[in-house]
DNA sequence: ATTACATGAATGAATAGTCATTCATAAAAT
DNA sequence: ATTTTATGAATGACTATTCATTCATGTAAT
């Protein structure tokens, strides 16, 4: 039976493409639950249902996959948020938008989130590989909101939107840490939402002309 | 020659204080250059000027040395905290203190800010030791300054304290961690404190009412 | 249709190296 | 002299990575 025609080699494909996602949601997972340094690659194997060999095939060593999770994920959710946001035109409720998304998509995907703070934090004290392309979409687009609401006038103009983009991602983050270590009584996810928001748009400050929107 | 009348025991709780936080501050030194995982304690110990079993004679094991760093330090920073906070009773002046002290010592402590990193989002997934009670202390003042703010009258009552000190503290340790890792055009002290202040305060929305103080 | 050969993906045991920790010994102190 | 403190080489456990081998699948020959 002669066969190389495409669709043979679409099944191929799909095959190693579906070996290669299925180490990379494994690892995601065993990171996660273990911490990078703390994970054994014999674990992300049998996560995967893998031998430990295989997983050579498809990357390169162990900071490899790190990065790949990383930036695979970190990309699934700029797309996301890039969807979301469509052509919404309120620079104030593109931030509400991109807040409850970073906060749901968190809570989903607690194993992500962990994952993001490791490699955050951990990993490029080791490596100096700067390919954390898809993280700075990622809070840029903070940044192009804020920028936005400046041009139409709602936001206050003596801000520096690459500032006020690792300030705010960075209390996203914290708040999401927190909450997926569950070291803090729980509050629903639109409360947090709420807060974060507000504190941020509004302040913190008792406004004298304090009047519902 | 006997001798055992206190002066002696201080000076051999001198000597070992000594070796102990010569230790410790080597450590702290190592663990933010290489992370905690890649920092070997051979690496702390020739930093300390001491064999490597010796380390072993004031910590148990790696962690516990970890352990020690973060509680010494954040406790030194608690301590500066309060002393700096002294009888202030302006809510708003004590945010004010609270964020520049964090910067400032963040700024000069390359070392320790790389180490609460490490320890707040690494470790603690291996062991479950939850001591981190000068961590919690930290934070908490943040809490308390917004209570007050709230018993004045200056801040907000809907604002949650517990939600909120997560967000500043958040906010106030991504950028500190932007910048120790420099990874983006520096921003003076003050500029950074100033914006985070004002967002937090006044928050990013263009205020009708907007007059200087 | 059946058999023989080829391919390369997958395997997992073996390798090779790394370090945290220990401990026999030495130095200092009393 | 005895006890306390310090040393650093040796130990032993641990794991990322490799590679010789297997095996399922595809191809060619008859």
């Amino acid at each position: 039976m002669i066969s190389l025609f495409p669709f043979d080699l679409f099944i191929l494909a799909m095959k190693a493409e579906n070996k290669h996602s299925k180490i990379i949601s494994a690892a995601t997972k065993v990171f996660a639950k273990k911490g990078f340094f703390t994970a054994r690659i014999s674990d992300i194997a049998k996560e995967a249902k893998v031998a430990d060999g295989t997983i050579y095939l498809y990357f390169n060593n162990k900071y490899d996959i790190l990065l790949s999770v990383f930036e695979e994920e970190v990309g699934k959710i700029v797309t996301k948020t890039e969807k979301l946001l469509g052509d919404e035109e309120d620079p104030k409720k593109m931030l509400e938008i991109y807040t409850t998304q970073h906060l749901m998509a968190m809570k989903k995907n607690k194993n992500l989130a962990e994952v993001i703070q490791i490699e955050l934090r951990q990993t490029n004290k080791v490596i100096k590989d700067y390919r954390n392309n898809k993280f700075n979409e990622y809070i840029g687009i903070i940044a192009n909101i804020i920028k936005k609401g400046q041009q139409t006038g709602i936001y206050k103009s003596n801000i520096k939107p690459d500032i006020a983009k690792r300030v705010y991602f960075g209390a996203l983050d914290e708040v999401s840490r927190v909450w997926n270590a569950s070291l803090e009584t729980h509050y629903t996810l639109e409360e947090i939402s709420d807060q974060v928001l507000s504190m941020f748009l509004a302040g913190i400050l008792q406004q004298p002309d304090d009047s519902p929107e």
